[in-house]
RNA sequence: GCCCGGGUAGCUCAGACGGCAGAGCAGCUCACUCGUAAUGAGCAGGUCAGGAGUUCGAUUCUCCUCUCGGGCUCCA
């Protein structure tokens, strides 16, 4: 048998033409009697109306002499146009009408332009796309690790991937105090009492880890949320309206039994650590809150790079979902409000909401225009009720507080991810592990490099040196490789002058007899300015 | 979880009818002291993912498990 792609080129070259015709359910049935699947789609479109011919007709095209299909159509004339430039990508399984219910069948996968220039391109693309695949850059700059002897989806942070997510965190957690938020811990694990009442051991047991049994015959669980926990925290007293809103912030490890097949990276893990807030406020604060909070969500996104959004909101599903209508249509409005406020394509997900509450998710797009799902601001109207939340009003009454869900970065592991992507692993300088690497040309040269990195240190940057124990070109190749924002070489001219020849990350030509002071204040500047 | 394909040194990979396990890079040692992307020599480095089976003998064949990748389904 010739390889699939070859065949394929010969259909082309042969031209065979797609003669469209339309038969009755009937006699479709004995055109495709031997094809289940097929026979299955003849007895849908003949008996939906909606089907896209007249009732009772199924559509077909045929390429003389010995091929038929169903089909709705169009197609283009015959097999020579426009498909003389492709490649068969992989194949894989997929279920039958996409129900993992239902068996599967092989689907084979390619890619068709128009030209070989636009396929090239396009596989360009791709490559491009894969050298920045946060999971090989994870070991090529030596950011993170996923050992077999822990875990599927459990990863371990190695000192330079730890010192990223320690900065990208004390970034968050200033930017937090600032906004208001109070700092609170929960403990990873809770008797199964506390989701028994949140209403996760209903819905999402399968999402989480097996029971913990004691001795005494309580079940403990690893937490798959942080939220009943700063729920207790609200409840933990009396609260008064002077008090609202309440806005509580912790950076939360959950765990989740995510199914085998999912597990990807750093983007879908089993154990991650959520910058999670619960904001407790009246139903009157709400759309004020929310706009300021989304507000603030743009803000940190851009400092971290992100600029490019759009804005997705989902409403109130079909079906059982609790909260009255009320409650949906003002928190949804009051997403609404907040979005259009913002300036930002706003796209609808009708329908797509949680059982328990509206919710506005922001879209990121990245270096190369792949959209990320990045926060998301949900209101939730189940589980104030579940644990019977309340506040003392200005009236003397007990009121039912507002709860909302907020996650700017999902997970800090995802987040990482997104970022090593998003800049290739070429951080910025306030992020990156190593900000200037400075390299004397010999071994005369180190006591003025070493001086030149202890001033780095002292003024607060991240140096080091690397003495001249191999070659500069050696050493310069390697410190372009870890993606470095400067590398600095020290020679004979330096010492004497107090400079430094100056490579920025990106630029091909060094900049030759940088007074160290300059090169202090640019780099002052680089840091300042974040993303 | 399901379909398909992988797992050989820290990394990237080669290898074999079933018969002592290979390279480059990285690491270490020594020499070289060099002004912008790989200085040279030497040394060390392996339960061939794990377990069971077949066999005189298994890294190689078979089965199971773990794990990774591409999809499907899922993502409160």
């Amino acid at each position: 048998l010739p390889p699939i792609d070859a065949r394929m080129r010969e259909i082309i070259k042969e031209q065979q033409p797609f003669i469209r015709d339309e038969i009755d359910a009937d006699r479709a049935r004995v055109v495709f009697e031997d094809h289940k699947y097929k026979l299955e789609i003849i007895e849908d479109a003949s008996t939906d109306p909606m089907s896209a011919t007249e009732a009772g007709l199924v559509r077909t095209y045929e390429n003389p002499p010995n091929f038929i299909d169903l089909c709705r159509g169009p197609h283009v004339e015959h097999t020579g146009r426009h498909l003389g430039h492709f490649k068969l990508m992989r194949v894989a399984g997929a279920y039958w009408r996409g129900d993992e219910k239902k068996p599967q069948l092989q689907r084979i996968y390619g890619t068709a332009w128009a030209s070989n220039k636009e396929l090239d391109e396009h596989l360009h693309r791709l490559e491009e796309a894969a050298k920045r695949d946060h999971r090989k850059l994870g070991v090529e700059l030596d950011l993170f690790s996923f050992p077999e002897e822990i875990g599927s989806g459990l990863a371990v942070f190695h000192p330079k991937g730890g010192l990223i997510r320690k900065l990208m965190e004390d970034y968050s957690r200033d930017r937090h105090a600032a906004a208001g938020y109070e700092f609170v811990n929960s403990p990873h694990i809770s008797k199964a009492d506390l989701f028994e009442t949140s209403g996760h051991l209903d819905w999402f047991a399968d999402g989480m880890f097996p029971p913990m049994e004691l001795d005494e015959g309580q079940r403990y669980y690893l937490k798959p949320m942080n939220c009943p926990f700063h729920i207790l925290i609200f409840r933990s007293r009396l609260r008064s309206y002077r008090e609202l809103p309440q806005r509580f912030f912790e950076f939360g490890s959950v765990y989740r039994y995510e199914k085998s097949g999912v597990i990807h990276g750093l983007t879908r893990v089993r154990g991650m650590t959520q910058d999670d807030a619960h904001i407790f406020c009246s139903k009157e604060q709400m759309p004020g809150e929310l706009r300021s909070l989304l507000t603030f969500v743009l803000d940190l996104l851009r400092d971290y790079g992100l600029t490019d959004f759009y804005l997705e909101l989902s409403t109130k599903p079909a079906g059982k979902a609790v909260g009255t209508d009320e409650e949906w249509d003002e928190a949804t409005e009051a997403l609404r409000a907040a979005a259009l406020d913002m300036d930002l394509e706003l796209v609808m997900d009708e329908g797509g909401g949680a059982f328990y509450g509206p919710k506005i998710s922001v879209q990121a797009r990245d270096a190369i225009g792949r959209t990320w799902q990045m926060s998301t601001i949900q209101a939730d109207f189940q589980e104030p009720q579940r644990f019977g939340l309340e506040y003392i009003g200005a009236d003397n009454e007990r009121h039912r507080p507002v709860m909302i869900h907020r996650a700017l970065f999902g997970s800090v592991e995802r987040f990482f991810a997104v970022l090593v992507e998003h800049y290739a692993g070429a951080f910025p300088a306030w992020l990156a592990p190593v900000q200037a690497r400075v390299l004397p040309v010999t071994a005369d040269h180190e006591p003025y490099a070493v001086r030149v990195t202890e001033r780095l240190r002292a003024d607060g940057f991240r140096a080091d040196m690397v003495e001249a124990s191999e070659g500069l070109g050696s050493r310069i190749r390697k410190a372009k490789l870890e993606k470095l924002p400067y590398v600095l070489v020290v020679g004979g001219d330096d010492v004497d002058h107090g400079t430094v020849g100056v490579n920025a990350r990106g630029s091909e030509q060094p900049e030759r007899d940088v007074p160290v002071d300059t090169f202090v204040a640019r780099l002052a500047g680089d840091v300042t300015a974040k993303g």
